[in-house]
DNA sequence: TTCAAGACTGCAAACAGTTGCACTAAACCT
DNA sequence: AGGTTTAGTGCAACTGTTTGCAGTCTTGAA
């Protein structure tokens, strides 16, 4: 039914071992001997089984991805140009979504740990030690998260959230929220030390919040009782949240108070007011990442963000 | 170094075939032999390897699922259901992106076939034989596209198309333009043919259109020229980038021309004007995918759409 | 002419499981 | 008590490929 090596073997007179040769180490046999059996082989339609292959070989050509949530709009631009570093390296790509449980991380790694050569993991929730216990059961890279012993590929969110509350100090502002993101998120955590360290501006720290708009949204009301002019959100999506939430509340944006995002993800160039952001670079991580990944090399790349301005932030009146 | 069925045999007395069959038939084997082989397999840390497992099997537990473009926000619902019921039953699921290329589709299922247990295919864009000639390699469902020969997953996308000519009939629209998608689309050809039954409305086509914001925004100039009052786009994002083609324009929506999007895409629901809209059973969609390729079920179901009014349409004036 | 070195190719043992068949011992039936 | 079923386990062949080793045949050099 299914043609094998051995069926191509058979046809074309050589043993098996001259066929799995003329695939994976086409240079060992003769010229003449490969094409014939390359021509007799497409004839019988034979395809590699890559599943006998990573038995002997123990390598299966597949990549696991790992993302809280596939929904979320940050996540599938990364998931895009993984996928192509990955298809470009004839490499297939699992991908799967953790619903931001960080017990699922683990499971999901050990479910695909002899399936994979290795697994990049999004910004990851579970502890770093859990982290580490799993770099040893599979190979590794960490988006989003410092870890030591494994890959890892950050993007300078410290450094965006710095622009973005310099940018509303430069606006005027003193008195600037920051609307967190989920309990345990590297993200959240490095974006509150950088803004932290602004001069000349009261930063009254909201959250945790969902890292969804429903989590801007219901944090709309502490923010206003804040009595600030400004606002950084732990996302996009929790800034368009916010923003809707002040609207309600009888505030409007930016010219009651200013609002910052980071992602740059498309609703929010969409958004009306558009969303002053700070851009992620999700794809370049993603390629990155499966690059580290395919190459079995342990760096840590930390990568650029920058500031987006647009249309939600003013000075205060 | 990676533990296997033999040593956990070895360790628990007992042979191979036993262990095998504790996993993979627990009731053939007695209680109390089955519990030893268990914790033993637990302490050794022995995890069964899917590969080898593949081998004598014939089966992966791994699905594929491949759609145009990862990032176009329509998917990601749709993969986070798929990947949702495969998990449930314990399947892994490859996700792979064509870019749009009908191409692309051919050679993903070529590469999957040996590697998983089926794949779902979504919004194909390559023809219908080609399809089918894939599908004998391969255990295949298909959403939006109808096909013999193959489960298919149908939208009823006709009949949200239809609510929604009807509804800017309603209003008193008499000539609405009808902004295509892709050539090869079921689901554009579908629109079409489900919109041109509308009783007293004269619909002008404009397209093909790439699926996009800025193939919306491109086709702006030629919805003013078609004198219409109103427009169907053949997806949300189309009718975002038409919406913000026709400001710079400086016709406004709905007060100039009424637009109405397909798919209810969160960007959708954001926009300002918030975008009236077909919603489409996405999630469905990929859960039920996956349940019929699992339960290798050859069925042709059609799911429900219905139509949502927000603020991108009013009456004429 | 002889020998060594290559270039090809075949042989057979892995890889980590599954499964039909045979066997033993206990339980059941009459 | 004798025969039959049944539960539980072992044996060994098989899945499709890779790969170290060994053998054959050329080719080139001395």
């Amino acid at each position: 039914m299914t043609v094998t090596i051995r069926d191509v073997a058979r046809a074309s007179g050589v043993h098996v071992s001259t066929v799995s040769r003329t695939f994976s180490a086409p240079h060992m046999v003769n010229a003449a001997t490969r094409t014939r059996v390359l021509t007799v082989a497409e004839e019988l339609g034979y395809r590699p089984n890559r599943a006998a292959r990573a038995l002997t070989t123990g390598r299966t050509h597949n990549l696991g991805l790992i993302v809280a949530d596939i929904a979320n709009p940050f996540f599938p631009p990364l998931i895009k140009a993984a996928h192509a570093a990955a298809r470009q390296r004839d490499y297939h790509l699992f991908v799967a979504d953790t619903d931001e449980e960080p017990a699922a991380e683990e499971e999901l790694v050990q479910a695909f740990s002899k399936q994979v050569d290795g697994v990049v993991l999004c910004s990851p929730r579970s502890s770093n030690k859990a982290l580490e216990r799993l770099a040893e059961r599979v190979p590794f890279v960490v988006i989003n998260r410092r870890l030591r012993g494994a890959a890892t590929v950050l993007m300078d969110v410290g450094h965006g959230a710095r622009l973005a509350v310099e940018h509303l100090a430069g606006l005027g502002h003193r008195r600037v929220a920051l609307v967190a993101g989920p309990a345990g998120s590297w993200t959240s955590a490095e974006i509150r030390a950088a803004a932290e360290q602004v001069p000349d501006v009261e930063l009254t720290v909201i959250g945790p919040n969902a890292p969804t708009e429903r989590g801007g949204f219901a944090a709309a009301g502490r923010v206003r009782d804040a009595g600030v002019t400004g606002a950084l959100a732990y996302n996009d999506l929790v800034a368009i949240g916010l923003i809707e939430g002040l609207g309600d509340l009888g505030l409007t944006v930016p010219a009651d108070v200013s609002v910052v995002g980071i992602d740059d993800i498309v609703s929010g160039r969409l958004n009306r007011p558009k969303l002053t952001t700070v851009a992620m670079p999700t794809a370049a991580a993603g390629r990155l990442a499966v690059d580290l990944l395919i190459q079995e090399v342990s760096a840590t790349t930390s990568l650029e963000t920058r500031l987006v301005v647009r249309d939600s932030t003013a000075p205060p009146r």
